[in-house]
DNA sequence: TATACTTATGTTAATATTTTACACCATAGA
DNA sequence: TCTATGGTGTAAAATATTAACATAAGTATA
């Protein structure tokens, strides 16, 4: 029966923001390519997805709000190196900013439990049903829009944080993963410190900036992702502190 | 100079659902299919459109959540009536819906102090610099995207209300004001109880409609504000309750 | 149960698009 | 002035998509 091969393939397709002919032929040996072809036009026409060149597009995954993300392609890359960490049953923390918007079009619809101060990662992460989505409490920024202050806090040091996704606005050797504004940094130290697993994304665009506030050492991450091979110098260190380096590319 | 050709195809692009290379061509007939091909490139880069196969789509006109708004007219009505409520220097508080989105694009820049429940209305309200905006923290819930659960009542719990723009599901003179979860019913209740000064926006579809949790009695209400008069019997109800009841037309 | 009919699927050739690679030109900074 | 950078054009090469027809598998009707 059609049916079934469709129904799978339709999550398949929601589960990620683009899925290759390539894919689905593995996924489905015993059907053409021609069928599947014909799939996606179908789900094309019930504006689940969009065919593109090599394959198609979930509509879900689209992020909704176009304003543009610098350095989306390094964004992207990082986000889906990012993915593997996720683990259901866990409490996930997803930090604020465009690299946690984008990493919210990778995530699986699966039974993970997200916490989050950003509003906009919050409405990503609801559309997928089996999420289970928290919002911290608190002021928000007008600016980059995240929830900071007292209340977050306090809201933040009554859950348990298993793994945490942070991005800094800077890093260097010297100073470690930093940001401009002291509630945020704040903010993000309790975070990284209440978490027993800390993932940092960072672009490459971060390298070499330094910002007032340090929420974090290069020691106190677990893994960082990015998109560029940092200095030999930086490098070093990183391992050496134990830290999973991993280079998107 | 390339830059004007961009924001020119940009614009084209913004402005439907799809476009041709073939369209591209004829707009801009000095440069090659190639350098428009890059322009599409580049645009896929920045978010603002993906590339299929002869052209281009773009991203907001596919985005899933461009919800179109039910009886968008009625509400922009009841929305500007709505606005004289709002005062500076006092503690506001603002629900979720479409109703209060709506209303959002009405409320000048001033130094308000808002709280909401809705990511949205939060995101909206960060537009203006003056006005200072907390959300409250807590379980998103996945379709309505409101916030609820014991955190949210808690969070709710520690600051005051002076003024709660509110909104219900239903409305029916037995019932009052009634929503269709209990979650959202609690928090409701909550903000009701506590603010000074409760205003009821309400088009009138909700009228005759009746849901089962009622977080709020006609006598419950300060202000309603409608788009048209409700039913002889209902409207004695309101006005002996002392309730100012406003329709905008 | 047999028959016709609809629908899903496979195969391959024809077609169209997209990409790649390289050359060229203009501009801006050293 | 030289050199580097980035935008652009051209055409061939690689690739993907479509179209057309053939076949199988269900489905409905007599």
């Amino acid at each position: 029966m059609f049916k079934a091969r469709r129904d799978a393939l339709r999550e398949l397709i929601l589960s990620k923001p683009f899925v290759s002919f390539e894919e689905m032929s593995e996924m489905f040996p015993d059907v053409s390519e021609m069928t599947l072809r014909r799939d996606v036009e179908y789900f094309e026409n019930e504006g689940v997805a969009i065919k593109v060149r090599g394959g198609c597009r979930s509509i879900v995954r689209l992020s909704s709000d176009s304003d543009d993300i610098v350095n989306l392609p390094a964004k992207k890359l990082i986000a889906e190196a990012a993915v593997p960490f996720l683990e259901t049953g866990r409490s996930i923390f997803i930090d604020s900013g465009s690299t946690m918007r984008t990493l919210c079009g990778y995530i699986p619809d699966k039974r993970y439990s997200f916490t989050t101060t950003d509003p906009r990662v919050a409405l990503e992460l609801c559309k997928n049903a089996n999420a289970s989505v928290n919002i911290v409490g608190g002021r928000m920024e007008g600016v980059n829009h995240t929830v900071t202050g007292l209340q977050a806090s306090r809201f933040l040091s009554d859950i348990n944080i298993d793994t945490a996704f942070l991005t800094p606005t800077g890093f260097d050797e010297d100073n470690g993963f930093t940001v401009a504004s002291f509630n945020e940094c704040e903010l993000k130290r309790i975070v990284a410190e209440k978490a027993k697993c800390v993932v940092m994304l960072m672009d490459s665009s971060k390298f070499g900036r330094s910002l007032p506030y340090t929420f974090c050492t290069v020691e106190g991450a677990d893994v960082i992702i990015t998109d560029a091979e940092p200095e030999t110098a930086v490098k070093r260190k990183m391992l050496l502190s134990g830290v999973q380096l991993i280079c998107a590319r």
